[in-house]
DNA sequence: TTGTATGCGTTATCAG
DNA sequence: CTGATAACGCATACAA
């Protein structure tokens, strides 16, 4: 690989002209730029990124952690992020973490050895998460909850959830049952106070066994609405805190003859794209991702720039989108 | 940030001495390993991975080249490969060029600036892709189809997609719609051809008509299902190249009130896991998208290190999967 | 405008 | 076993 030198050389200036042909040409008279960009052409040299960025002391790299990129709600937002930091002249370090804290540790320890300036983290383990995270190296929380600290992207997890529970009461469903995401999931918490408060306030009482437990994959929402189903008065809608886990339920009640909407309402969150091709297309709440992952890169560079935040946290809107899978309560016309 | 030497000055010895207390313990005596051990905890010292990485002109990063992340056969095949990049010490870049040639050459000057030391390539365009490549940068074809070049893994596409044509002959379909993807790409080349050598197998002729061109989404998979209804004579079997496109192409049948599999036939690629939890579950091939993924890894690391390839292209087995979409062939028993 | 000299943090070499 | 030194490729302060 040829360097600097080399360039340098074989154009007769120095290593410091061809530097500044490259980064300051206004710097360099028009004659030596020439020779310059002819040398540079015929040994097809190619500027050593590594040693700028170590002379910088900057990676130019950010670390994406994620818990699992195969979800599709993190790999939209991904991909925004990506395209983002492309944008900027950025780098985007994968750290799909499985929900593992070794390897968030091992990728926060990437930061902290130079290799990349900054994480954007998709963890919504808040607790584990700011225990690990050093305080001094830059950090934007993208799937914030309302308890997150420092800089954060975030929906309202608790207003969305209320307006799609305020819709299943308002079609005459009382008995609402919830597939959560694991209990001491942030996103979990919230959506659940969410599901509450719009009991509370159509005056129906919370009934903790309705609450099942699920983690996110079409699986556990399976299982969990086999739970439902098997209760002695059998909820006439799902709450479900993402798609994915409705789908997984919507396809053991068909499984069981239950008819979806008529005989039971299912409700999801994410608006994935398989939500609106499913066979039963799912009522669900939309999420910027694309917004969420170029809001994210912008402020986490400008957190690694040392610029001012006009903002710590940002709350971006949510959409409701009614599809084909939610109906009048049973007996509700 | 504290550096080598301000160890070396609070332990009272040389920065040689600390490099190889962390490098090469064995060369430092007990006793200064302990001074040494103390001062680094003290002041907090990281060593610096860039400065490191510089030194010896290597990355230890590599660039995945991926049309687009949020396709879940891609995303597990990076989730796999991550794993096993985490393992070897490597990081993946992620590069997703969302099939524009601009960013997937971004991605290649990333390597040629040192800023990675090779390149798995997802990309199944494969002419352009080798258009591209420089042939002195490493790099391993992941979604190799059979007239890649250079180190590849790949499944045998066209035998996967005999067998499932097979199988919809032996049901007694003799007029099998085709979703494909775009013509020219690699993989619905391959299949097509898979399709064809089951047709004329069979003795049955090849109709052009009866191949619809898609682009792998869902979207162009259920346009493509209303050009095959309303063909003259109306297919009773589709042979979708991936598992979106069938999905959207299911979900139009349905609303036309075509049954599946009664009415219609549908068999899709890939084995998403949507396809296992859509509402008729999809007849499929599933591919070893994580083997795929970690044996990618390890052959990109071969040829960064210059060590031999035992083999320049490995083919993995595929699995046929059959599930509620096919049936017998209406009229037959 | 241009060239010279220096340093970024680390590690291998070599002399002690 | 240890320390001083040079080198990796580049960009800047400074001198000319």
């Amino acid at each position: 690989m040829s360097n600097i030198r080399d360039v340098a050389r074989l154009a007769g200036v120095s290593a410091a002209t061809v530097s500044r042909a490259l980064s300051h040409p206004e710097k360099v008279s028009y004659e030596r730029l020439e020779k310059v960009r002819k040398a540079i052409a015929q040994v097809g040299y190619r500027p050593n990124m590594m040693a700028r960025n170590f002379r910088f002391a900057r990676a130019y790299a950010v670390v994406v952690l994620v818990p699992d990129i195969s979800n599709p709600f993190y790999s939209l937002f991904i991909r925004a992020l990506e395209d983002r930091a492309q944008q900027k002249g950025y780098t985007v370090l994968l750290g799909d973490t499985r929900g593992i804290p070794e390897r968030e540790i091992e990728y926060i320890r990437r930061v902290e050895s130079h290799l990349a300036d900054g994480i954007v983290q998709l963890r919504p383990d808040s607790k584990t998460t700011q225990n690990n995270m050093p305080p001094d190296i830059p950090c934007v929380n993208a799937c914030g909850c309302e308890y997150t600290v420092g800089p954060a992207i975030r929906i309202d997890n608790r207003s969305a959830a209320k307006t799609v529970v305020n819709y299943l009461i308002s079609l005459g469903h009382k008995c609402i049952g919830v597939i959560s995401g694991l209990k001491d999931n942030p996103h979990a918490i919230d959506r659940l106070n969410g599901y509450k408060e719009a009991l509370a306030e159509a005056g129906i009482p919370f009934e903790k066994d309705l609450v099942t437990e699920g983690d996110f994959t079409m699986w556990s929402g399976l299982n969990a609405a086999v739970k439902l189903c098997n209760m002695k008065v059998r909820p006439t809608a799902i709450f479900s805190m993402n798609d994915e886990m409705a789908i997984g339920a919507m396809q053991i009640l068909k499984n069981k003859g239950i008819r979806i909407p008529e005989d039971m309402s299912v409700t999801g969150f994410d608006d994935i794209a398989y939500s609106k091709y499913s066979d039963t297309s799912l009522t669900t709440i939309s999420q910027p991702a694309e917004e969420m992952g170029k809001m994210a890169m912008d402020m986490l560079v400008q957190v690694i720039e040392g610029e001012p935040l006009s903002q710590l946290e940002y709350v971006l809107p949510t959409e409701f989108i009614i599809r084909e899978s939610t109906g009048p309560a049973p007996g509700k016309k």
